[in-house]
DNA sequence: AATGAATGAGCATTCATTCAT
DNA sequence: TATGAATGAATGCTCATTCAT
């Protein structure tokens, strides 16, 4: 029904982004995104379902293309210890350089909306494979414990670049967050132990 | 203004978890939380201030007594290891015995009101800080690295069990989380490495 | 059914002043009037059938006071036309005196209240008399014009007197009221033709 | 932001002096007004910015009409007296032919609310001037004495007829408003003395 | 394709009044 | 007499979505 692509629609997702960003989701209604697009509220509905299909759009294209480089990188590297750090330090740069973006995906983003949950979980299932795929390369290449639980490293890996990004957010982006690359490594391979 | 205590102050609380668990947030009107707790909707604001107010008292008062619990076990046990395995363990068989408050803090609880996320995060505040005194703890005593980054260290294992926690319930709790902790364990204290 | 007498009585109804003058009619809640009063809120309909009883209550009160007192001033003099200059005087004296209760009947008792309004004019009807008094009086002294409209004379003088105090207490009292007394009786008694 | 004009704004006013004359301000639900106007509750809100809104500017466009016809019919007058005498006639016979606003205007517009009754003394200051205007005009024309005192005189002319009008509201309009002009001109040129 | 005026469902909160103690 | 905790009815306003132009 709807035209997923066009100027327009390019124009829209950039407008949300920064509407969401200044106001925060409860404060993005549609009229002031199609406002900040210079399109009528009406040529919203052109484009996407729904308020909530812009939101997953968003995700969608912003994640996608992140996705897609990260992969890239890391097929470069064979090392899956090399992979961990470039994974680490690609997903605290993208976010750093994008603080718009990070505001709206790290925050606004987390509704406890039940579709709109599983909706971004089927966006982040590529990454997590990513992540599955490194864990499970190290184990296969004898670099990373036989006895390693896969998904279990996947929450930790996850887990903690998450947490990291929203505190870093929260303590309003006053330290380097890429600093936090070599440290949160670390621990992922060593572990806390002598 | 408003009481903070007795009988009802309870009562609302507990229906409300029931409530927002069952319905979600959005669904749970303060009538509904009334009807379930038994007293006249303008009862509700003789004992909070407003229906955020409901929200920030239930994670209040169920992660204020669990993290009295926290503390006193990790106090009855000297090595940070076991302090944090302790830990890890107490984490997930809380919520793996409470369902509906889990789903009313790990989903329901994240929203991107900010207000409301500075308020949770001041009392999450003593967890995190239970986190840290383990990870120190640790140092100190020559069996975690002297090397560990407090912080990093934190965001690791707060965002490993959070996400864990998240997992668990999206994957509508179809598998023991209390399992989690033994492989989750193993990672924080050897890593991924061999 | 409510006993109209009493210590309680009387520390109601001046707390209803104090807290009307200061808040305004919208925020004086029953209960902020039952704190000022140093009662329990129930106290308050002991004495007062409803809180549209209390403002009833004290405008009766207060104003029955004044127009006793007006009453027998006016008796004192023969003179209708030293009557209406005491009436004037009295009149704007008595707010002048006791700005509070001015505040409270001139602007927080004017209610759009059907009900309110009538019991309101029921007690002002005995001040009207004592107008119509003067002016009846007037005219078969032969001191006032035997044209004179007894109504319209009466709607003159009470509106004009009612007029000026809005208006003072509009402009926040910044001008002395009683001042007004001379140039309103000349205009009463003289018109504005040279 | 709100637009002031067009169709559905003259249908939103006429409707709500209906809705309001008729079951009085508190009774007159946006809802209520929204259904006799045939539109929306929605659409109230994309004409007005909220419901005080509604009242100011119906007065506003009400009394500003009326302001406008009389400022017209004065300036063909020479004589004070004459302007006098239409003023009152105009003021009597403007509220008796719209009785609906009448009780709007003189009963329901009158709340206590301060930040409304500075809206409706701002739009009744062009009448006030023009009373001003009136009997400064005759002070200077040398017809009214020049010992009269300009606000004094404002007071009664606009006390009086503004008591007058609501009298007559107040007793359901049993007789004919303007036949009170006379006798009420009578007492603004000659005062009650022989 | 684009517009933007119109729609109308939905809900937190207040406060006068009651009544068991 | 006095208390004050409890009641519950009642409503202005927002904003995602539609649809005639």
């Amino acid at each position: 029904m709807v035209k997923r692509t066009g100027e327009k629609f390019q124009l829209i997702i950039d407008a949300a982004v920064k509407v969401i960003a200044r106001y925060g989701y409860h404060q993005a209604q549609v009229s002031k995104i199609a406002k900040e697009a210079e399109v009528a509220d009406g040529t919203i509905y052109l484009y996407f379902e729904n308020k909530e299909d812009i939101l997953v759009s968003l995700f969608d294209q912003k994640m996608g293309q992140f996705i897609s480089q990260a992969e890239v990188q890391i097929k470069e590297k064979t090392d899956p210890r090399e992979q961990l750090k470039a994974l680490i330090e690609m997903h605290f740069a993208h976010l750093s350089a994008n603080p718009e973006l990070a505001v709206v995906t790290q925050l606004e983003l987390r509704q406890p909306n039940p579709g709109l949950r599983r909706k971004i979980n089927r966006i982040l299932k590529r990454y997590l494979d990513l992540i599955d795929s490194v864990v499970r390369a190290g184990i296969e290449q004898g670099v990373f414990s036989e006895q390693t639980d896969v998904l279990a490293a996947r929450y930790m890996i996850f887990g903690t670049l998450d947490e990291s990004v929203t505190n870093w957010l929260m303590k309003e982006r006053k330290y380097d967050l890429i600093s936090m690359a070599e440290p949160v490594h670390r621990l992922f391979l060593n572990g806390l132990k002598t």
